[in-house]
RNA sequence: UCCUCAGUAGCUCAAUGGCAGAGCAUUCGGCUGUUAACCGAAGGGUUGUAGGUUCGAGUCCUACCUGAGGAGCCA
């Protein structure tokens, strides 16, 4: 890898700390408000009022509860700064022996990492703290203390990924992989909104398919009752039916490769959705991409600057991704990176009429500051639906889009081929069993149009967004060629 | 499937072919503002597995197992 690579091997082999802070935020979108702020607690001991870490700014001078858990302890003799963290934030509280209860400074000396506690203090506005406050510990309950015995595996030092991959229901509570996590749902609560908001459907297709697709080999086999099944590989044939019925639709879910793929940007499920639209061409459909990305991406950048603060994450590169996008015809990134390897930027030459490699990819992506979408491939290399270049038949009006810092694809997309005789032939040439296609190909029997649609991987985008090295932990649970546990 | 690399204490890593170690974690002790706190002490090992070379193997050789990075394929 050249130096367009995401970094030094290093970099990936090991995780740093498990620290960050996300303290005190007061911004006032998020789901922290779901809890009610005149609300009791039904477990907790005494009338405090339940807080969260992350609206603690609302209750500074009060006494708060807030139930969570221990997230690491330091001790100076009589004085003991707990850090809490309850899902939402972490904050540093602070207890002296001759200020609290003597039972209280009890519980909490030597109490263990990830005990579950539920603790009542006053709320102080401190400077020194990360967060901007600080939490006067009045009480505590000790849910379960985690035993001496049988600690917290995962400390706040350096792990390895096999270590962490192997805890990963364990890993999700540090506070970087939660910060991930949430970035993950805004991106796909943006991209659902995005559609909902412009007159997009969704309708879902089915996970379990009858036949293979596109080809055989990708595909993860089940017995459905005897008959041979396979997980979708992509819900696309299907919404092309829903989107001449409906107009604009999409799906999302999630889609199965069963390709012993081995690198950091797959997995073997991922989450995918599709936007399918009738009476689109690609023009129109690269618009859309553009639209839908930036929509995205300034998503997460408004709603979620304080996790993209703990991933250490620059939100400036994020905030450039608006449209348009630059958009290059294949042969222009072709004889780009021709030149690139004549400069010694790429070490293998790129074979015009292949399609383009991960180096390729790569390179490409970090020529520019936001997403480049290239366009109109050699159709050889592409799937046998994509419709051909009227004005040149031998490219195909197909488009990828390829996020920036050498992240490489993040959606691929085509518009769909729309004649009858031209489908049946290309299913033919590429010999794949017609009478599994007969209701696919009705669609162009009855009423067929120029339709368009793209797919985007959420995993990719998530990696690309929050600027990490591998999808592995843009997912709560991956699953890939050697992960299956936990 | 192919190429490259790695596997030593719970974790992260050291150890010219010659006594298997450190930091963190755990236990005990100390510390009134710590930020992966710090200071002192203790316990903790069939060096991935099976063979081989050697007076002697964590180290060299062979095979296998497990994992990582990359290629191909893709989102």
């Amino acid at each position: 890898m050249g130096k367009q690579g995401l970094g030094e091997q290093k970099a990936w082999r090991r995780y740093p700390k498990e620290s960050g802070r996300f303290a005190g935020c007061e911004c006032a979108m998020s789901e922290e408000t779901a809890v009610k702020p005149a609300e009791t607690s039904p477990i907790a001991s005494g009338t405090a009022l339940i807080a969260t870490i992350a609206t603690l700014g609302r209750y500074e001078g009060q006494s708060i509860t807030l139930r969570g858990w221990l997230y690491n302890l330091r001790e100076s003799g009589k004085l003991l700064f707990p850090i809490f963290r309850d899902g939402t934030g972490t904050v540093q509280g602070v207890a002296h022996v001759k200020s609290v209860p003597a039972e209280v400074f009890e519980a909490l000396k030597g109490l263990t990492q990830e005990s579950s506690v539920i603790v009542t203090g006053k709320v102080r506005a401190d400077k020194r703290a990360p967060g901007g406050y600080e939490l006067d510990v009045e009480n505590i309950e000790v849910v379960q203390r985690v035993p001496e015995s049988d600690p917290f595996p995962i400390s706040l030092k350096e792990h390895g990924v096999d270590f962490l991959m192997e805890h990963r229901h364990l890993w999700v509570r540090t506070p970087r992989q939660s910060a991930i996590l949430r970035i993950r749902a805004e991106i796909m609560r943006a991209a659902a909104e995005y559609f909902d908001t412009n007159g997009f459907i969704r309708t879902d297709p089915p996970i379990l398919t009858p036949a293979a697709c596109e080809g055989t080999s990708t595909l993860f086999p089940v017995d459905y009752f005897g008959d041979p099944a396979f997980l979708t590989q992509s819900g696309q044939l299907y919404i092309e039916s829903t989107a001449l019925a409906l107009g604009r639709v999409y799906s999302f879910g999630p889609t199965f490769r069963a390709e012993k793929s081995k690198t950091r940007r797959h997995l073997t499920e991922f989450w995918m959705i599709e936007p399918e639209v009738a009476y689109c061409d690609l023009d129109e459909l690269m618009t859309l991409a553009e639209n839908f990305l930036s929509h995205i991406v300034q998503s997460v950048v408004k709603n979620r600057a304080t996790e993209l603060e703990t991933i250490g994450r620059d939100a400036k590169k994020l905030e450039a991704i608006t449209p348009p996008f630059p958009r290059l015809r294949y042969d222009e990134a072709a004889r780009m990176l021709n030149e690139a390897h004549a400069k010694g930027e790429l070490e293998n030459l790129f074979e015009y009429g292949n399609d383009f490699g991960s180096p390729d990819e790569t390179w490409l992506s970090s020529q520019f500051d936001r997403p480049v979408m290239v366009h109109r491939y050699p159709a050889a290399v592409k799937a046998f639906y994509m419709e051909p270049d009227p004005v040149e038949p031998k490219y195909a009006l197909c488009l990828d889009v390829l996020a920036p810092e050498g992240y490489g694809e993040v959606i691929g997309g085509s518009q769909r081929v729309s004649s009858y005789e031209l489908l049946k032939s290309r299913i033919e040439s590429h010999n794949l069993p017609l009478e599994a296609f007969q209701w696919y190909l009705d669609l162009r029997r009855y009423g067929s149009v120029p339709h368009a649609g793209f797919g985007m991987g959420i995993e990719r985008v998530v990696a690309w967004v929050c600027g990490l090295d591998h999808v592995r932990e843009t997912i709560p649970f991956a699953r890939m060629l050697h992960r299956m546990y936990p």
